[in-house]
DNA sequence: GTCAAGATTTTTGTATACAAGAATGGACAG
DNA sequence: CTGTCCATTCTTGTATACAAAAATCTTGAC
């Protein structure tokens, strides 16, 4: 973790988790002055944090009007859960003929403690646990800047993304997703563990489309 | 094309092109004031043009210390471009199965112009249209998240695509694999199409990388 | 009562002022 | 002559002031 010193940073770390959070609803104006007043600050770092929330496409600014939050519609998450299922994809390819030795047990030591998570019910460590699993995939591709594009949409998602677990069955489902990729990496093959985690990626956006549907009836 | 208004978005832009354009080299300051002066404006505008070229990935802030460039070193570029491989590769796979006839079409007849710079060694058109060749896959996947992602890799490797045009035969080669892709989008193989897109955007990667080891000796 | 045009207020965008940390340079000890 | 510590200067980060554009309100005509 970086330091991290100026306040508008802070205050952009802040605001995203507000935005993250459902404190704001989609076209919902972020008002500087109130802003700053709730913040104790001026309007200038609270400028630039809203800089930071506009470049990172989770508010949209209108020259000489402001900046409104832009929630993601349910088609917005569709196409952004099927860029990651493309983007795993990518990283399980590449990481197949390149993940280290360590990495390959840390893989496996997470999905684990995954499974672990799983037998306790404890949904939060599974949360964190199967984060890690699909960072310690980027990280096997051996390609920083992949990497740091994964970590982005996977951070993107992430309030997104537990929805599915909400579905009867998809969590052991989900396992056994995690053990095919992980016997593709192993295995070195490389359209084998593309193939495993689109798939596997491509289930939360199926999962979700169908929470969606249901949720519209 | 958006409009816009605001003196910070126009030098935003402004200093995106000079950084581009080579006009600072890696680890420079970019000075708030000097920068403030040639431009004609307060430090306020500057800042905030600033910082977009942090989000954007052109510079590094240091907190109390400043915005320095931040140029994208030969492994950074191998890694870029292995990683625009990946992406082109995805929305070839998408495309394949969702292009609609127009965009098929369309994709000829950027061919045919790229065919007719060729022919007329107009390498400035041949750029332009290759361009367009790749936007109409990526608008061909019916996905604007991972067409918006795709341009802005487009967009940020730009400047190296070039180089590789320097190598004999390059171009030829190039075309032939643009025809690969047409006829794999056309037979709607989305397998066929991500594996021509891989290669010919490797490729290119390849000959940077060539480029470069020439270079070092 | 409704609508429109103008005045007023509000809000954004920019400039300037101020505070605090970093860089620089010089004095002094060794 | 060299290295260190302190003072000065410079730069960034933040606050405030001002300008311009948008939003709102008021007033008056119909």
């Amino acid at each position: 973790m970086e330091i991290e010193i100026t306040r508008a940073e802070k205050i952009a770390e802040t605001l995203e988790q507000l935005v993250f959070s459902g404190q704001y609803k989609d076209g919902d104006r972020l008002d500087e002055i109130k802003l700053a007043e709730s913040f104790n600050v001026s309007r200038t770092p609270i400028r630039e944090a809203l800089q930071r929330l506009v470049l990172s496409g989770f508010a949209e600014q209108i020259p000489r009007r402001g900046v409104f939050v832009r929630l993601p519609g349910p088609v917005d998450l569709m196409e952004m859960f099927e860029t990651m299922a493309e983007i795993e994809s990518a990283c399980g390819r590449l990481a197949a003929s390149r993940i280290s030795d360590t990495g390959l047990d840390l893989l496996r030591a997470t999905n684990s403690r995954c499974q672990t998570a799983v037998e306790k019910q404890d949904l939060e460590g599974y949360y964190a646990e199967n984060e890690v699993f699909h960072q310690t995939i980027y990280r096997g591709t051996a390609n920083s800047f992949l990497e740091k594009e994964a970590l982005r949409l996977q951070n993107r998602l992430k309030p997104y993304r537990r929805t599915q677990l909400r579905f009867r069955g998809r969590v052991s489902q989900s396992m056994s997703e995690h053990l095919l990729i992980v016997e593709a990496l192993q295995a070195g093959d490389g359209d084998a563990a593309a193939r495993a985690l689109r798939d596997h990626v491509a289930v939360q956006g199926e999962k979700f489309q169908q929470l969606m549907v249901s949720l519209n009836s």
